[in-house]
This record gives C-alpha cells, structure tokens and sequence, in this order.
RNA sequence: GGCCCCAUCGUCUAGCCUGGUCUAGGACACCUCCCUUUCACGGAGGUAACAGGGGUUCAAAUCCCCUUGGGGUCACCA
C-alpha cells in the first residue's frame, strides 16, 4: 500500500471564500469533568495570546463525548473561571459577551449527525470498518502482551475482513460494535512548532477506534473532524497529546482534511513533579486525618459514613464541596488547583496569568513582570520550552503581593470589598461600611492576596464579651514579663485611652505617645504590643493605632478591661 | 517493557539554532545585615547550575555520539 508519510499542508484548500477565514483560528477544547485546571488555563491562555497576537480567532469547544463524564454544570464552571481570567473567546458556547460563531454548534454532543456523516464515508471508502471484538476479549490480547514483554497492538486480520453480508448481519442482529480507521502500514513524520520533528515508526499507530459502540465518536475522531470544519489552523495542546497526533494525520489524510499546524505545550506539574490533580487535596486531608488519628469527621462537615468509606479506600475521592467543608473543619488549606481554588485564595486573575504564562514560556531580555496585552503581542512558538515545569506557588504569592501593594489603595479596598462580599459574607456582615474601608486601607501593603485580611482579622468581628486570648509564649512574655510589664502598661494607659474625646487613628497615637515616651523610654513597642494583644487575641493585627480606632472606643476599650481581669488585675 | 521527547542555580528561566562577548544573566526561595509598635513591606550584600563520559574544534553550556536521569504515551478517557 502506498502511504506516503504525512507532511504539513503547504497550500491548504479553504473550505469557506478566502475573505472569511482568519489567517489564524485556534482552539482550546477541554472536556467538562469539574472546574477548569490550571495547566488548563495556561493552555487557553497560549491559544488565547496565540491567535489573538495575530489577529486571528480564538474558538472554545466542548469534548463531551464521554457520557459519563459530563455534565452541563460542569462546562458553565470553566466558562466562567475562563472570563474570570481575562480570556474570552470569539466563538464557542454563550456567555455573557463571549462566544457564539457560524461554526456550531459547539458542544460535540450535539455534533453527532456530523460525524456520523464522515464515518460512513470512512466506512464505504473501506478505510474504516466494523469491529465487533468484546472488551473482555481485548482487556485478554493486552494482558497477554503485557505479560509475554511487548506492546499489545490490535490486530485487524479477523475483523478488517468480514465479508460486507456478515458485517450487516451482526449489525442487524444488534450485536455491540466500534468502529476503527484502517491505519496505513508506514512511518508517521510529526511536525511540531515546539518539539520539532519526531518519526514514529511503521506500525506504532494500529486501528484505533474511531466509533463508540455507544454511538458517539472518539476523541481523535470528533477532534480531527471538528478542526478541519471550524477551519482551525493552529493546534496548541498539552504534550500528553503529542502520541495522539499520529492518530489524528492518519484520520485527515483519510478525510481529505488540511493540516493545521501543532505546537504541543510543556506539562504543568506539582514542585515533586508529580502530576497536578484534585487528588492532591484528598492527599493532604488524609495524611491530616491519619496524622491526628481522627475516626470521626468534624463536626457539619461530612457524614460518618462518607468519612469511613472514603478513609477505607484510597481511590475514593470526595467531591469538591466535601473536600473544602472537611478542610475548613480540620482547619487544614488545601492545594490550589483549579483557577477556582486560586480565586478564592485571593489570586489576582491578571497575576495568574502572568505566573502561568511564565511556565513554559518567556519573553526574555530578563522581562518577568507583563500583561495580557504584552503577551498578546509578544508569545510566540519559538520560545516554547520543551521541558514540563514545576508549579511553584510561592513565587506565584510573591507575584501576586507585589501586583498588590502596587495597586492604588482605592483599587485595593474595591477589590478586597468585592471579594469579600463573594467568599467572606460573615465577615461583611458584621462590619460597617466604613470600618471595612479603614481596615481595607491598613491591610493592603501588608497583603498577599486578597483573602488574607480575612483570615488574620477575624478578632474584629467577634463581639467584645467573647473575644479568647491565646496562651501563646510571645502573649505571656507580652503582657507577664518583668516589671513594669505589659499589663502593668495597659492598667496605666486605660485611663489615657478613655480619656480621648477624638477616636482616630491620629488621636489615639497623639494620646500614647507621650505615655510611651514617659513610662516606656520612648519604646513604643512596650505599649503596642500588649494594646494589640488585649484587643486582638494574638500577637498580630495591623498597626496598632488604626486596630483601635477600627474596633471604637467602646470595643477597645471593653477588651482591654477584660484582658486586665483575664490576666489577673 | 515498546515507542517518542527532554536535560542550565532548590524552583521558573536567559543564553544554545548562527561555538569565542559566559570568571553563565534575571526572578522566586534561602542566608547575613539594615529598617521596624506586631505581622508584613522595603533596602544592602551573599550562597547557588551548564547531569556524566567521549569526540569535533585554536576555542563548546552552545555541534556530534554514548551513558545516566526525567517526562509523555501505549483505552470503546479526553
């Protein structure tokens, strides 16, 4: 048989007038199973950037061809965690002002009278044809294979050759049957904007399936179809699928499709290199839930029964929402792994960008710190590294804490105010417009994310009569320690305090000062810190002055009272 | 295991294609000091890498080969 390697298409035939398609169409085509990743999301984002930059399309394509995989909440999710981040997309589903396109529709579960057109072809060219081998029998052929030390590949010798009468008979019989593409015997050439060129050789594709017996086509099939008729001229995707671009050659040459080019992209991985997963947060609620030998759940978090059967077997996984309800009651964080996780830690999206477009890529000329606006114009192929990268968060918080204390205060607090009406309602609640401001105001060059004022700050929304001190060494070494201690100086500043008439920031500072120069030797540390303490619980608040005035007279004050008596007065 | 790909500080990377300008640059982390009312921020320094071995060459991080190590993939998942 005559198959000549593949070679890019070097002068494609438009399937649509010249004047409407875009010199550059590119896809990003996840299947909706939960919420998008971020290794996800750097992809997009180089598709994004990609065609954009040379003001091409960029289109969004739903893979839900597994139907127990998918779900239609699941693909509202990453739409959204997609528009969070700043990516939109010309064509694809509707969201908001994202979306739409004459190439739809654009979930491939409503695509399959197209692709069933393009299998018949395939199957009356005979370049593709009905198998009816059971997956018991197959599951046998690998696990002979496996054992006997060699790569199992299908063998089409029974199946490629039933008579047309029996193929039709066992169809009408309704025996169960896939159907695979006739793979030509050959070497196969890959060409690749990243990783260059790569020959696999003679035999290495087989007859992959290209039909369900379920009826829905394969990955490589609806992929293959779905590109050539949304004219996409550009395929970047992760290098898991590299092998795949054998299969998907095969399948246009058989179709008659044009090449688009490819550029397969470095993995994102965890910093021990181990693959990025929601697992991972079930990993790190176990090794909790073991370390502290724990037999029940805590409590409003998750049933004991889910508790049990998912502490007996390993490969049982919580939900998402179980997962979070559990962490929030061991008091454990969990790993961020989804644009989601990243939101609600308080990520900036144009941050987030930054970082993971800084993965696998870099503009050199040691520039670090850009836009999407930069990158748009700047990515391209060429400066694609080849190597998978490891997901380092803790440059990712340094990014995002300058990106922070860089923005203007107004932006700050607007932005703060936003995310804590969305994941801090509580929080909100208890706190008046205006004490939000200040305490906005005196977090934000102290913040890394937008989450952490409310973690470190919960103290001003419990009520007076309930606040806790920690018996932490630092508070007793505070308040207890040699003459005159910290207490000693709260008893004496009390009087100072409820003698201001003014309570800002400036006043209260205006009153301690002078008590701190007269009693302290002008350590206003002396002073602070047991001021900070009765008032907050802990050792760390913002400065001490704004704590105060936030809190009020009353609270303050009240807070204090209780600490001398707490601490013994 | 077969096949494919890759290999620069702890990490992300620049440099490699078109050998000399590399006593290998930046960033994060780390260490030291400074600043400081806590926590942070900030300022000044510092430690730290061409996986190993052969070639080619006047000259190799850069080109070639081998070894080792890492990754991907081998589904009626995508």
């Amino acid at each position: 048989m005559g198959f000549t390697p593949p070679t890019p298409a070097r002068s494609p035939v438009p399937l649509l007038p010249p004047m409407s398609t875009p010199s550059c169409v590119t896809r990003f085509a996840p299947s909706p199973s939960g919420h998008l990743h971020v290794g996800g999301a750097r992809t997009a984002l180089f598709c994004w950037a990609y065609a954009k930059g040379k003001g091409g399309t960029f289109l969004l394509r739903i893979e839900d061809t597994d139907q127990k995989r998918s779900s239609d909440s699941a693909s509202v999710g990453f739409l959204k965690d997609l528009a969070w981040l700043g990516i939109g997309w010309d064509e694809g589903p509707v969201l908001g002002t994202h979306g739409g396109g004459a190439h739809g529709p654009y979930f491939q579960s409503e695509r399959l009278d197209i692709y069933n057109r393009y299998l018949a072809q395939l199957v009356e060219a005979g370049k593709a044809y009905y198998a009816f081998d059971t997956t018991a029998e197959l599951d046998a052929k690998r696990q002979a294979a496996k054992l006997a030390g060699h790569a199992y590949r299908y063998d089409r010798s029974e199946m490629a050759n039933l008579p047309k009468a029996t193929v039709d008979a066992w169809l009408a019989e309704g025996h169960p049957a896939v159907i695979r593409c006739k793979t030509p015997d050959g070497p196969i050439t890959i060409v690749d904007e990243v990783l260059g060129e790569a020959t696999l050789p003679a035999g290495e594709v087989d007859d992959f399936v290209i039909r369900k017996a379920d009826g829905f086509p394969t990955y490589h099939f609806a992929v293959v179809v779905d590109d050539e008729l949304m004219r996409v001229t550009h395929v970047l995707r992760a290098q898991e699928h590299f092998n795949n671009t054998a299969k998907h050659m095969v399948l246009q040459d058989a179709l008659g499709f044009r090449r688009p080019i490819y550029g397969h992209l470095p993995l994102i991985t965890n910093p021990d290199a181990s693959k990025m997963s929601k697992r991972d947060k079930d990993k790190v609620l176990r090794k909790t839930v073991i370390d502290r030998k724990l037999t029940a759940p805590p409590q409003d978090t998750i049933t004991q029964a889910r508790f049990d059967a998912w502490l007996a077997d390993k490969n049982t996984q919580l939900e998402l929402a179980e997962a979070s309800l559990l962490a929030t009651g061991l008091q454990v964080t969990l790993p961020e792994i989804n644009v989601d996780d990243f939101r609600q830690s308080g990520y900036l999206p144009e941050v987030l960008c930054n970082f993971l477009a800084l993965n696998g890529w870099s503009p050199g000329e040691n520039v670090e710190k850009f836009d999407t606006e930069f990158l748009k114009q700047r990515f391209d192929l060429k400066r694609v590294v080849k190597t998978p990268a490891k997901f380092d968060r803790v440059k990712l918080l340094s990014f995002n804490c300058d990106a922070i204390t860089g923005m203007p205060r107004e932006e700050f607090v607007a932005r703060a105010r936003l995310h804590g009406q969305e994941f801090h309602a509580d929080f909100m609640k208890k706190i008046t417009g205006a004490q939000f401001e200040q305490l906005a105001g005196a977090s934000h060059e102290r913040s890394k994310t937008l989450d952490e004022m409310f973690r470190t700050n919960r103290f001003f929304i419990v009520a007076d009569e309930l606040l806790t001190w920690d018996r932490s060494k630092n508070v007793e070494k505070a308040l207890l320690g040699a003459e005159p201690n910290g207490l000693s100086h709260l008893k004496a500043v009390l009087p100072v305090l409820e003698a201001c008439t003014e309570w800002s920031a400036a006043a209260i500072e205006q009153a301690i000062t002078p008590y701190a120069a007269q009693h302290a030797e002008g350590n206003l540390g002396k002073v602070a810190q047991p001021l900070r303490i009765a008032v907050s619980g802990g050792t760390v608040s913002p400065p001490i002055f704004d704590t105060l005035a936030i809190l009020g007279k009353a609270s303050a004050l009240v807070r204090i009272r209780r600490c001398i008596a707490t601490f013994g007065g």
